[in-house]
DNA sequence: ACTTCACTTGCAAGCGTTTGCAGATAACCT
DNA sequence: AGGTTATCTGCAAACGCTTGCAAGTGAAGT
């Protein structure tokens, strides 16, 4: 055995020094099996090679072994597993991807880490992702202004075996370059009118729907909207489901009560200060999501309203905070975590068959009660109707 | 030009005639280029061959050029990069890590994805790191239970140039491990005895003090703290903290005021109502982090206990959430996103430069004064001392 | 007993880089 | 001018793996 190399030219020797007459130098040294000094990698790692030699086998056989169990004897399995974990073998990624297997390493791409939508979202990922062996590659979007498409090749060319969006906008030609190469992606948390690509949705349109259904039962008629991004189709769904339920229980429209957000606190908060400072203000809000509805909170907490006693407030989302707010807020639940889960599985379905169709799934919402809602004043038991507008 | 193979045995045509009548015919197949039907790879991205074929120079200098400038004269570097750009061309970094190079990715080892403390230092982190181009896999404890030694062997062998360990603790051989093979690696926010290690830190001890001083110099006496999680070094240095400030202050220290928790909010919770169960319950209390603080802040909101008013309350972390509670609360803001910027630097340092001698950073604590903390009851203006504990 | 066939195994090539070595060229001394 | 040195460039090998191909093996079919 010379030095661990694949051996390739052994049965060359014989015929060297006859070769060695006429050809020139640069060949004759291809087949000399005396390699340079290359003591390079200082981590000597254990390879199939080495799993290979200990359990007797070919490197090939190891190798299949290894990856995917295909036409290999029993006796041949098992004294190689044996020796791989005698010998602690661990694949590598590297080696391996580049080779053109799996490199079981999927990329999640984020806007940011600045909130705990993300952080839900990522966490049904991640216990799905390690439930299956893969690891989890973090992007986040800011890194890649301005060159996206540098980002999709690296992505691409690297090492994920697929890609997970849970970016709130995906440019067209992000989404048409990964088509292109097909390669395996899911956007999470959004809608593809194109219909091209595998998605996880929730239903925006019925929790807005519900959320504000919820709040007409209670007695409001004069219900506030602070809205989320328009350029996001949730954003969107979420106004469209607030004023079917308006529309269905005949109350109209009033364009004062839609207060345009953003989905971050900061315009929950002017929202809030808004939409209470009107002449006529809402007898409840609904934020387009649970930050912004915090905004709200605090916005009521410094004009001195209270809620839900003067006010309603209902979110979305359900994200931790919203039960460690005072009061409790009650909300829509969106089953984040779950969304992550999902788009986990889907993407390694279509990373086993790339050509299956495009999916879209979406998950239900539910109606979460809390302290955060209640009957309007003016039709609370006491009756103290004149309180407020006297 | 042959199938943008290497090309490497082109000089070898003119005699294969002559060997073939000799050599076996193995030896003759390594001969004739013809490859096998191999179109394996569908996605045919450009590669550094591309790259040298277009500007017309040796891949290799494609590849100096490429990575660290060394010996190419101005005239081949602009061309090639010229041609890279051209070509949009992005190095493959599985290839470039297998080959010996750097992949310029950093494993981060969080132990879960469950609150906003690791989201926090994750940010910073993230933001460093995206601004020297490197990339991020994020590794979550939970996923190697009981097989350390193979999480170990594969982030090492794997495509990590370097290992942030932001878990609380770290099992021995864990660290022997990475030290054995000079893997470079950093402690977030923890302290090693053995000084082996680098780490980054922040000063619980006089976090703990300034904290339990500012409780102190508002008026109390009687002040309980709810406790982190005692096998962790910040756990103990936050009690050393507040057991130093009591002392100096010539508080007898109270047992009983001392309530064992592990930084968790359930504990925090059961916490609170202990000590506010208490026949002389403390009129403040120091939870050893925010997410503790705001498990009191909920049994005081059921025992019908105000805060500030009836008991302070202060936390440790400043979260982001510690803005968002009602009333806000008071806490040691604790650099965490910094901590997780200086620790990349630190990381990004020590893998240029593998032999450097360990350095302990440790990062300033401050005090964050916000509603949750004021004069207790019976010293306050109006007097009224005896209100609760007649 | 002799094909035929299915299954198992091994060899070698190649994935896209980096890098040691050695030509080639240019620049510098003497 | 001749020799030496420094600088640049190119070749080929290697990193650790997957996989097509072909050779080997034993069981089944005739």
């Amino acid at each position: 055995m010379v030095q661990g190399t694949p051996a390739n030219l052994k049965t060359s020797t014989p015929i060297v020094a006859f070769l060695s007459a006429i050809v020139c130098k640069r060949l004759q040294k291809i087949f000399m099996n005396q390699p340079p000094n290359r003591p390079r990698k200082k981590t000597q790692a254990v390879t199939i090679v080495d799993v290979a030699r200990e359990s007797g086998v070919s490197y090939s056989t190891v190798s299949r072994v290894l990856s995917g169990f295909e036409h290999v004897s029993d006796d041949a399995r098992e004294k190689v597993l044996a020796a791989a974990d005698r010998l602690g073998y661990v694949v590598n990624v590297q080696a391996r991807s580049l080779a053109g297997g799996r490199s079981k390493v999927v990329g999640v791409l984020v806007p940011a880490l600045d909130n705990g939508y993300i952080l839900e979202v990522a966490r049904g990922i991640d216990e799905e992702l390690n439930k299956e062996g893969y690891s989890l590659m973090l992007y986040t979007t800011h890194q890649h202004a301005g060159k996206e498409t540098q980002f999709v090749n690296t992505v691409a060319n690297g090492l994920c075996d697929g890609l997970l969006l849970v970016v709130p906008i995906v440019p067209d030609h992000y989404l048409a370059a990964l088509q292109d190469r097909m390669f395996p992606y899911i956007l999470v948390d959004q809608y593809d009118a194109t219909h091209k690509s595998n998605t996880v949705y929730a239903t925006n349109w019925q929790g807005a729907y519900d959320a504000t259904t919820h709040l007409i039962s209670l007695g409001h008629r004069r219900i506030g909207i602070i809205t989320g991004r328009m350029d996001l189709a949730s954003g969107v769904e979420r106004l469209e489901g607030y004023k079917a339920a308006i529309a269905d229980h005949n109350i109209p429209l009033d364009d004062d009560l839609i207060y345009s957000g953003d989905f971050f606190q900061p315009t929950g908060y002017t929202g809030g200060h808004h939409l209470l400072g009107l002449p006529t203000p809402p007898t409840a809000i609904f934020a387009s999501n649970d930050l912004m509805a915090f905004g709200v909170l605090q916005a009521a907490g410094e004009r001195g309203v209270r809620v839900p006693d003067d006010v309603s407030v209902i979110g979305f989302d359900d994200i931790p905070h919203s039960v460690m707010v005072h009061p409790r807020l009650t909300t829509i639940h969106q089953p984040l975590d779950q969304m992550g889960r999902v788009s986990v599985r889907m993407l390694l379905d279509l990373i086993e068959q790339p050509d299956k169709p495009p999916r879209n799934l979406t998950l239900a919402t539910r109606l979460i009660l809390r302290e955060s809602t209640s009957a309007p004043r003016m039709m609370s038991p006491e009756g103290v109707k004149q309180t407020h507008n006297s």
